[in-house]
DNA sequence: GTCTATACCTTGATAGAC
DNA sequence: GTCTATCAAGGTATAGAC
């Protein structure tokens, strides 16, 4: 990994991923991109499911050790919370990427299967993660909400999601304003 | 539009477009389902652009339709929305697709020009008319949120995109959780 | 590790017969 | 309106030299 080619492809496929979709960028793209040839791309990653693969491994392994962390588990709910809402806007700050979990969900009947899967585990460790914030932070009274906080958290996700992919229709502040919604229905401010 | 391969295509393509996505979805899956040739595709939509774009203006048509059908804009604001909710339930049984915006969102960079530009109006379009019915119902107090209709309705709209495809990772009921929290946010019951 | 060269497939699209 | 036949372009992937 500390390979610096490899880690160049991993990091360009990932963007092109998130911005155009895994149907829509090629072993072209990056070969032009990073002035190598295809076959050297091929020499890293033998096929383009091991290296979309390995692009949703880094971003579970990313959210793991962060959330992980002894020192991050005893933050305050709302700083843990500003890191998730952060992990978002960068995405929309890095040439309007959306979500990895939104775009192979879009993708998810044309991906292969062991991405699917992948993606899946993914998807439902924010889930349990998110959830469980909420969870201690309302019992904490750091943040209020009716409702199950699994349902919750799933609605936010949901709308994190979906606000990276509007904004490129209806333009960036769109996701900031669903954002600061976000916080006011959680009373967090 | 009464010409029935036309038509056919039309829906096919409309499908296929919200479960795979507009760069996996191709003339061959459309002529090997209908039981015709390619060429007859092209006869019907010249270009792949032009049948996405009658897609979208078809969508766009519809919801124009109903949401300007004087019957309609003197309904109960819940009965209003929950015409909107049920019009994403639609596409959850049909397949698990995702709504045309959230599909085509994620494609945006690999679109025509054209159809950029029609998604564009689309989602403006249910941009406005979810703020409005927001605004209206919470000053009628038929239901009730904090803080800008506008910035309210793009919550709901981006997490309803959102959650149809996440429904595909994590199992349809979270789809109906997200809808269930988003009616108890607004108490709406 | 990276290159050249190439195989093989799928794609959107067109020409022209019927 | 639909067909057969065909095309050029772009896709993933591999073999083998350096």
């Amino acid at each position: 990994m500390r390979g610096s080619t490899k880690r160049k492809i991993l990091d360009l496929a990932e963007s092109l991923l998130q911005r155009r979709g895994y149907n829509a960028f090629s072993y072209h793209h990056l070969s032009q991109e990073l002035g190598i040839k295809n076959a050297a791309i091929h020499y890293h990653f033998p096929t383009k499911e091991a290296l979309g693969l390995q692009i949703i491994e880094r971003t579970r392994d990313r959210f793991s050790k962060w959330t992980n962390h002894p020192e991050h588990r005893i933050l305050p709910t709302k700083d843990q919370f500003d890191w998730f809402i952060k992990s978002y806007q960068y995405n929309l700050n890095s040439d309007n990427r959306v979500c990895l979990i939104g775009s192979l969900a879009t993708d998810y009947y044309t991906i292969p299967v062991s991405m699917q899967s992948a993606i899946h585990k993914l998807s439902y460790e924010v889930q349990i993660w998110t959830a469980r914030l909420l969870d201690s932070g309302r019992q904490a009274e750091e943040l209020s909400f009716k409702g199950r906080a699994q349902d919750k958290a799933l609605n936010i996700i949901s709308s994190l999601a979906g606000s990276l992919q509007l904004a490129r229709l209806l333009g960036n502040e769109y996701h900031y304003r669903v954002v600061k919604q976000i916080y006011i229905d959680l009373n967090l401010t």
